[in-house]
DNA sequence: CTGAAAGCGCTTACAG
DNA sequence: CTGAAAGCGCTTACAG
């Protein structure tokens, strides 16, 4: 592997001339310059990454730690987390928290032992990392310690998804809660319930249920299942949404066991826009969180990190597939 | 952040021998051991892991190279691998190629520039990297180049499969094979097909229709809707067997359409054991691959490389749900 | 068994 | 604008 020596040696300048064009510092000449590209052209020059990173302290990578990669969500985000970095020429390194806090802590401390240049954390804990650090962290989705945090808006989603229900008609609607001792969930409920108190009226009133249940399939299923049978036939919602695609999917289940045609006597909506969503039978209604622009803004949060870090709240979209339909 | 010269001054020692205890070097005596391990556990210290790349040229680092981490089976892999890494302290650094061999490439030069100490490759091309590099490189479930490969036993595993639907008492099976352009579909194929043939017996024969697919919902669909509309029903089979779970999902949604009952009318059976196997009604038969067994042994691999570089089967495992019955 | 010292490949004040 | 040189924090022959 050629070094900065010998791209310096066949330019005929001194290696620090080198690193200056290496860094697109514009002090160099232009014929200096182009010397300096040939010489690295010719030689198939490659920076060594390490030694920068011991003078800098710092390396072209961010670290991202996850829950669980496995969780279609936090994948989507680790995928365009990823092409975001790659588009600074920065790498990514990934770490699974196991839902686990101590974990959790480890796997940062590791990444920044890595030098890396800034953490994105999908926080399982609301922990704090006592050692003191100049790294850029930001949390992701779900807030990490005090870390300024990017995710959906999670409050004006659910808004958005109660409006749609509203529009088709529904005046009986039950609204499945994830566990209320996540931020994520109350600001989701929050969301759904403030708008249907706005819309409903004396001469127009909306018959609104609330559960709470676990963000996945099983707990949707169960809940599902009490509401469609235990629930009056009168008084029996024409419309359940819930506060996550894996929920909806899970009640979209109960409802097919209890031989309820979805959207016919059911509507159904989810949130987060899971890939299953659009495979599911029928394609889930739900609310689209927009990966991209979370990816994007947080490795932003990364690099423009000198300025402010505040929070910021993406919007999300309102995907209408086949599970809602007018009463 | 304390240096090693900070230990070595508190432990009154050199940093050479600092740097002996670091390394677990047997020949450092135990008093002075002790002192050293002393001093770094007061001054919090963390050696700085660029200095060592930059001598070592090598850094505790595994990269990662999958088409799409989206796809809930390179997440499964990703996942164990980074558990395998971190049983030996190393981190893991994530790239998608995304379906593209030239952007595969760029992956692979990207992290070997990083100096990772290895390179798990879950090839989308065939291509080779023409970089000489020292650094081992092992292949996982896709051959790249000419890298060795550890991955599932498909002719096994399919063996396996074949076996369940017999013992079922099914003799009219279809099997959908995934693209035979492709190694691990060819090899899927055969492994079925040759222990249906080995099986049949001109007093008990067993009557096998082929298709060919591609490995996704749609093609199973799609074909499933043709093997159960077109073929006559006495002929029709009992049994479909698909390459992968994906397809094997399709035909449920065929048979589902056409008012088929499964397993009561059609058994069907996949391979991968995706989570949604789990999921769909009814839940599907398949094979399992073996993750956690996959990640260890291309981990191996990465370390014992030294040894020779040759490929690695591993066994899966039929997992018997909801999907196959008797005839 | 331990210390002193060279050197890995860069970056960046400091001169000129 | 460019060069000479120090130094980032380690590891590892080389002496002793």
């Amino acid at each position: 592997m050629p070094t900065i020596k010998d791209v310096a040696k066949r330019a005929g300048v001194s290696v620090g001339t080198v690193s200056r064009v290496l860094a697109k510092n514009e002090t160099v000449k232009q014929p200096l310059k182009l010397r300096v590209q040939a010489a690295m052209e010719e030689l198939d020059y490659k920076p060594n990454l390490a030694a920068r990173a011991l003078r800098t302290n710092s390396i072209d990578v961010i670290g991202l730690v996850v829950p669980d990669i496995t969780n279609p969500f936090f994948a989507q985000l680790a995928k365009n987390i990823e092409m975001e970095a790659a588009k600074r020429s920065h790498s990514v390194m990934l770490a699974n928290s196991h839902d686990d806090a101590e974990t959790e802590k480890t796997q940062i401390s590791a990444l920044l032992d890595r030098s890396v240049c800034g953490v994105i954390v999908v926080a399982t804990s609301d922990g704090k990392i006592e050692r003191g650090t100049d790294v850029p962290i930001v949390s992701l989705d779900r807030r990490f310690g005090e870390y300024p945090l990017v995710a959906t808006d999670h409050f004006n989603g659910s808004q958005t998804i109660a409006e749609h229900l509203y529009n088709l008609g529904h005046r009986k609607i039950a609204y499945i809660a994830g566990p209320l001792s996540m931020e994520v969930a109350r600001r989701r409920k929050e969301g759904f319930v403030s708008r249907i108190e706005a819309l409903s009226t004396d001469a127009d009133p909306i018959d609104l249920s609330l559960y709470e249940g676990q963000f996945d399939y099983d707990s949707g299923e169960e809940l599902g299942r009490f509401i469609l049978e235990n629930v009056p036939r009168s008084n029996r919602p024409t419309a359940i949404a819930a506060a996550s695609d894996q929920q909806a999917i899970g009640v979209l289940r109960s409802a097919r066991d209890l031989k309820l045609d979805v959207p016919g006597d059911l509507s159904v909506a989810g949130f987060d826009d899971i890939t299953l969503a659009s495979l599911v039978v029928p394609r889930l209604t739900t609310l689209r969180q927009p990966f991209e622009a979370l990816a994007a803004t947080a490795v932003d949060q990364i690099f423009e990190s000198a300025g402010k870090a505040e929070d910021h709240a993406v919007a999300g979209e309102v995907i209408v597939r086949e599970s809602t339909a007018a009463v």
